[in-house]
DNA sequence: TTCCGGCGGC
DNA sequence: GCCGCCGGAA
């Protein structure tokens, strides 16, 4: 059922982590192993934003610097805690104190090292063990979240399905090296293969067996099939300059994937090739663009020289 | 009785 | 993403 992947697994593999350790986003619980920092970490990331989370995790750790801290602490201040920074869903906070305990008084203040064992720590599922169990101690599964299952889908074209999501993921990731796997996948989930596309902008390492990447179809699970109204026409209008900036011509069917993902060719509104058709005009009459033939969705782009 | 999948609340 | 609850299956 791994038929999805590609024949050189090899190869997309160190293409990967390759890109990831040239260059990414450094975040404090990306620099330990240590499992509580790690815990602490995934439990706010499940509900806020990663930037409010990194005042947050230095704030929490400042305060409660390690597991037996923690569980020593009273319910009550860690519960306002989380409601002092805006983190949302006490129960997390019960959870986490609760889960702080359970180490100290079950396993002599030492984290089990297994996902199997992480996931009877309260508020630790499948989840949260597996991704504990990988960046604390490189002894992980591949992790299957959105990010991973929307870069699997466009790629590879992995199904729409639980399952072949988990197979396909553990069969891409290379054998013990769940913390720099997880890490890298998730980077690329969030840094080039967002809802919207940025293949290459971030240099994405997988264009060259990415399926997106040559038909243009970058639908995903998360990826609404008719997104609200999430963009203003001036700002398609960079997005058309900026696609243009990295390819020397487009047609406007190769063209309307990388301004939206919803872009389909036919009927006459938003998102057709005659809206996009509209737009690049536009820049055409402003000087920007040229179209350098005309022949329907063919019909080829270029930035004006 | 216990186990599992689905669903809603947090 | 996790928990808790529920109904149906074993």
């Amino acid at each position: 059922m791994t038929d999805h992947l590609p024949d050189d697994r090899d190869a997309v593999r160190e293409a990967l982590i390759a890109w990831y350790e040239a260059d990414h986003r450094e975040f404090p619980w990306r620099r330990t192993d240590d499992a509580y920092r790690i815990l602490v970490s995934e439990v706010m990331s499940q509900q806020t934003q990663l930037s409010r989370v990194e005042e947050a995790y230095a704030d929490f750790l400042d305060r409660w610097p390690a597991v037996s801290d923690l569980a020593s602490a009273e319910r009550g201040e860690v519960v306002s805690f989380w409601s002092g920074h805006s983190l949302g869903y006490n129960n997390r906070a019960k959870y986490l104190h609760e889960a702080a305990t359970q180490v100290v008084e079950e396993y002599d203040g030492e984290f089990p090292t297994d996902p199997d064992e992480l996931q009877e720590l309260m508020g630790v599922g499948p989840y949260t063990a597996n991704a504990v169990a990988s960046f604390a101690f490189d002894n992980g599964d591949a992790v299957v979240d959105t990010n991973v299952k929307r870069v699997l889908h466009r790629a590879f074209g992995v199904p729409d399905d639980d399952a072949a999501f988990a197979e396909a993921a553990s069969a891409l990731m290379p054998a013990g090296e769940s913390r720099v796997w997880n890490n890298a996948i998730m980077e690329l989930g969030g840094v080039a293969c967002g809802q919207s596309p940025r293949c290459d902008e971030a240099g994405c390492p997988w264009r060259r067996w990415c399926r997106a990447y040559e038909t243009g179809d970058f639908t995903a699970p998360d990826v609404p099939e008719q997104p609200s109204f999430e963009g203003s026409r001036r700002q398609f209008r960079g997005k058309v300059v900026r696609a243009l900036g990295n390819h020397d011509e487009l047609t406007l069917d190769e063209l309307g994937p990388r301004i939206r993902v919803d872009y389909s060719p036919d009927g006459d509104g938003e998102g057709s090739r005659t809206w996009l058709r509209g737009l690049v005009d536009d820049l055409a009459d402003d000087g920007l663009v040229e179209v350098a033939a005309d022949d329907g969705g063919a019909t080829r782009i270029r930035l004006r020289a």
